[in-house]
RNA sequence: GGGAUCUUAGCUCAGCUGGGAGAGCAUCUGCCUUACAAGCAGAGGGUCACAGGUUCGAGCCCUGUAGGUCCCACCA
């Protein structure tokens, strides 16, 4: 940095060239070291197909944060990046893409079908990455990874092999819920229920041989009545007991269905009797295999009705109800129709009303694996900050059901099963088909058609990462990982499932704590998303203001696991910080010109302003370091931005001027050191937050140094804590407020300089002033500053000010106006009334006493003491008052 | 139906284990003072949703009420 720099910060071009230099470098590569310990987190892997967005925006930040932070305090700190093949989102996209190219992907079959993924990868998937390191994330690049690469697949099967041979997964004919449009089964966890207004319909259902006679049910979906099997009452339901056995016609269809009884019928919703399709409803399932009866499926895969259902077969599923209702009524059977409100299940991310179905399908056995997880949280191994979020996932492990992990998708890993052409037999095995059946010695294998849910590779993430199942040094090392980052939305999805597999897998929870964060919404409080269009690219953000103004605004302002909103005034207050920061370092090097620093400075020579920086900027480090160990970063980010700016440039380098604009060599310099040191640290403690501003402005100030991102993390110092001087200056900043009181309160004009008389009877105060007492003048607007010990020579009516232990008097009489002065002392006069009462209180609390430090205790009867004398002195001066 | 969480200045939100009601933006006043007008010095503005309770003392703890948001759940 020189002199010639410009007067507004502009990161452009700085941020890019400083990335350069990190990566030339090679700041961000971890590697096992036995002599330091290891930091170690994964980056939950967006999706190939992604393009940057608030949350991976807000996500990443805060792990770079703690890694840099980390990084400084000495630790081996790895970030292990990579990205997730995310099946089903990919797919779909590259399914459109091809139909917009005229090909149908079940034309070009599978293998074509693939490269076209695989090419679409290699297009898109280094995207996002790039896009990440614009934000600054100080990830290890080296060691990227993608959950379908070699060694992620590898882990897949073996984990798969593994739960099978253990008897934890199985395939089973189940009802699972379809969607019929991505044409594949969905997990619980991918089915979205949404409230839509429908109706009940009211059937009437012929009893077989009581002419006349009905059994009256009421649903939602009419059209599914082609499936049904039974009609269920409650077996204590008095009104229906004799119906228990009967057979009804099922109307449209020359079926005829029995009247069971099970307990799963409510009385009192609808009508108490409910119609029974265990093909297309999960309860219904369940009481179907209660009661052993045939499951029929009337739906293609698409959801349009199969050859089963007579004149309706080939229509959609709606049509149907349509055209079946209207035969219904025509015959006379329809009831009734009520309008009614009911949850429907949803594919997240196409939004089409999922259809159960019973399909042959793997699951994950959950019952064993749901249980160490939960223990994992009960007995401390694994945190949630915010700690409310470990009920959410204890909730939903205790109502964990098996997991249904395959997919009737191309893009991801196919399951590792595979069928006897001759007699088919399964074989489930590691590294390919097996060359030779076990059972009929046949050689020709089909491998299952499924591949597996992209969460199953996802929860392998923290140690297929890191070389898992081999027993590699980084796995050695580096696991379990210490921290996960990421949003409340996804802890059923991902976070739970990489507990239990880890804990499986590795004997180990795969990280100790999880932070949880929340959404970014914009300026209204909505969810950013694209159909809305209310999206706000992160890279524009950086393009306009820079990567570290977003990142302090992402930082502040908001406790972790709560949404935030974005306004982009937040992102120019921010960028409005970097700029202070920028200014105040341009002073101190103009300032500094090429005056040689030397490393250490003899405690003695320095002023009381000086002491009281350092010791406060010593104590920051204390706080930020507490604070960041507590995950609080936005609490640690403030207390940096309001040092920065309040403390030292509002006031301490507002005191350095009279002494910089001195000829006075001999105390310049210490000073000059200060302000290079205490730069130099709040620099290091606001690093890891705007990386690239520190980086830059830290590097022109120390050009000894390489890197402010691997210079150590200040740390507290004994020595460094002047408490008299703290208290000294803080007197001071006081006086100085109330001169300046004075001075805006009656429009004094900056060119009027005023006298100021500081009194007091107490040596030690006026001590303190003395000391501190140069630096008035810039200050405070003053001509003179005296200090005396009586009231001597000071006109009666000159303005005066308390400020704890001293009374400051300005005579600028004709300037003070006697009602406002009375106004402030009786204000003043009330405040510390209450102050002495409450101190009073505390005070005379034997429990207090007890229980509270001594510290505590000590500093409130300080405080007294000082409300004490501050009072007889406000009681002094009104008494003065109403004497003229 | 179960659970979580929120209600603090005009707006958006901080406020950690009970002891001074705060920030940013907005508004108003005065300043281009040789680091910074993206700045400086000030001001106004809040019964901390409501009602009780515990305590010397409650924004914070307990109970209840009202309203908002989110998650989970098989109510056909």
């Amino acid at each position: 940095m020189s002199k010639e720099l410009a007067k507004t910060y502009d990161p452009k071009g700085i941020e890019d060239r400083i990335y350069q230099n990190w990566m030339d470098k090679g700041y961000f590569h971890a590697k096992v070291n036995p002599d330091k310990k290891p930091f170690t987190i994964v980056m939950p892997p967006p999706n190939v197909t992604g393009q940057l967005h608030m949350g991976h925006a807000l996500d990443n930040t805060m792990q770079d944060i703690l890694i840099r932070y980390k990084r400084m305090q000495g630790y081996e700190a790895l970030w292990q990046p990579g990205t997730d093949h995310a099946a089903i989102a990919t797919e779909v996209k590259v399914t459109n893409m091809l139909k917009d190219k005229g090909i149908d992907k079940r034309e070009i079959g599978r293998e074509e079908f693939l490269k076209y993924c695989w090419q679409w990868k290699d297009n898109y998937g280094s995207r996002i990455m790039k896009q990440l390191r614009k934000l600054g994330s100080s990830a290890d690049w080296d060691r990227e990874r993608f959950t379908m690469d070699e060694g992620c697949s590898k882990a897949v099967e073996e984990v798969f092999c593994r739960l099978y041979e253990k008897g934890w997964i199985y395939k089973g004919s189940r009802i699972i819920n379809w969607c019929p449009k991505c044409q594949t089964s969905l997990s619980d966890a991918e089915v979205e229920h949404v409230d839509q207004d429908g109706f009940f319909w009211h059937i009437n259902y012929p009893i077989v041989g009581e002419e006349g006679r009905f059994v009256e049910i009421a649903t939602t979906r009419p059209e599914t009545l082609l499936g049904d099997t039974a009609v269920a009452v409650n077996p204590d339901d008095e009104r229906y007991k004799d119906l228990v056995g009967k057979m009804l016609k099922l109307p449209l269809t020359d079926r005829e269905i029995p009247v069971i009884a099970d307990e799963y019928v409510d009385k009192e919703f609808g009508t108490g009797c409910v119609k029974i399709t265990p093909a297309h409803d999960p309860n219904d399932f369940e009481v179907g295999k209660r009661h052993n009866l045939e499951e029929i499926n009337i739906l293609n895969d698409d959801a349009t009705m199969n050859e089963k259902c007579g004149k309706y077969a080939g229509m959609d599923r709606y049509e149907a109800r349509k055209a079946m209702v209207k035969d219904l009524e025509n015959l006379g059977l329809l009831v009734k129709v009520v309008p009614h409100t009911h949850s429907v299940g949803t594919h997240d991310r196409c939004h089409t009303t999922v259809e159960p179905m019973i399909k042959p399908q793997w699951f994950v056995r959950m019952k064993e694996m749901g249980q160490a997880a939960l223990e994992a949280l009960n007995n401390g191994e694994l945190q949630f900050v915010p700690e409310s979020y470990g009920k959410t996932y204890t909730h939903w492990l205790e109502n964990i059901k098996d997991w249904c992990i395959s997919r009737q998708l191309w893009w991801g890993h196919r399951i590792p099963a595979y069928y006897c052409e001759d007699c088919g037999e399964m074989v489930v095995q590691r590294g390919g088909a097996p060359a030779k059946c076990p059972k009929c010695g046949g050689s020709h294998f089909r491998q299952e058609e499924d591949t597996l849910d992209t969460w199953f590779s996802s929860a392998l993430w923290p140690f297929s990462t890191l070389g898992w199942p081999d027993k590699t040094p980084e796995l050695e090392y580096f696991y379990p990982t210490d921290v996960l980052v990421t949003g409340y939305d996804i802890i059923f999805f991902w976070v739970i499932r990489m507990v239990f597999s880890a804990i499986e897998q590795t004997g180990e929870v795969p990280f100790h704590h999880v932070l949880i964060h929340g959404l970014v919404r914009d300026s209204q409080g909505r969810k950013m998303s694209k159909s809305l269009g209310n999206g706000i690219d992160p890279i524009e953000v950086i393009d306009k203001y820079g990567a570290d103004a977003l990142r302090l605004t992402l930082m502040t302002g908001n406790a972790p696991g709560n949404d935030m909103r974005f306004y982009w005034e937040k992102v120019e207050a921010s960028r409005n910080f970097a700029n202070k920061v920028w200014n105040a370092s341009r002073f101190i090097m103009m300032n500094l010109g090429d005056t040689v620093i030397p490393k250490e400075m003899d405690p003695a020579r320095f002023d009381y302003a000086s002491r009281w920086i350092l010791s406060k900027v010593n104590q920051l480090a204390k706080d930020v370091t507490e604070n960041m160990d507590k995950y609080e970063l936005g609490i640690a980010v403030q207390k940096v931005y309001d040092f920065i700016w309040e403390e030292f440039c509002d006031w301490y380098i507002e005191m350095s001027k009279p002494v910089l604009y001195s000829e006075n060599e001999e105390e310049k310099l210490p000073v000059l050191w200060t302000l290079k040191t205490v730069l130099s640290e709040a620099l290091k403690l606001l690093h890891p937050f705007m990386p690239f501003i520190t980086e830059e402005i830290y590097c022109t100030l120390n050009p000894d140094e390489e890197s402010v991102m691997i210079s150590p993390w200040p740390v507290y110092m004994e020595e460094r804590h002047f408490e008299e001087e703290e208290s000294a200056i803080e007197l001071m900043k006081e006086a100085v407020r109330r001169i300046r009181d004075v001075r805006s309160s009656h429009n004094v004009p900056p060119s009027k300089k005023a006298n100021v008389f500081i009194v007091s009877g107490d040596e030690d105060v006026l001590k303190k002033f003395r000391e501190a007492q140069s630096f008035f003048g810039t200050l405070a607007h003053a001509e003179s500053v005296s200090l005396q010990k009586t009231k001597e020579n000071i006109d009666d009516d000159a303005f005066s000010a308390i400020i704890p232990g001293a009374v400051i008097y300005i005579p600028f009489a004709d300037l003070i106006d006697i009602d406002k002065e009375r106004e402030r002392l009786t204000k003043e006069k009330e405040r510390l009334t209450k102050e002495i009462a409450r101190s009073n209180g505390m005070l005379g609390n034997e429990k207090f006493l007890q229980k509270a430090p001594e510290k505590k205790v000590q500093e409130e009867r300080d405080k007294l003491e000082n409300y004490r004398q501050m009072m007889a002195q406000v009681e002094e001066r009104l008494a003065q008052l109403e004497k003229n």
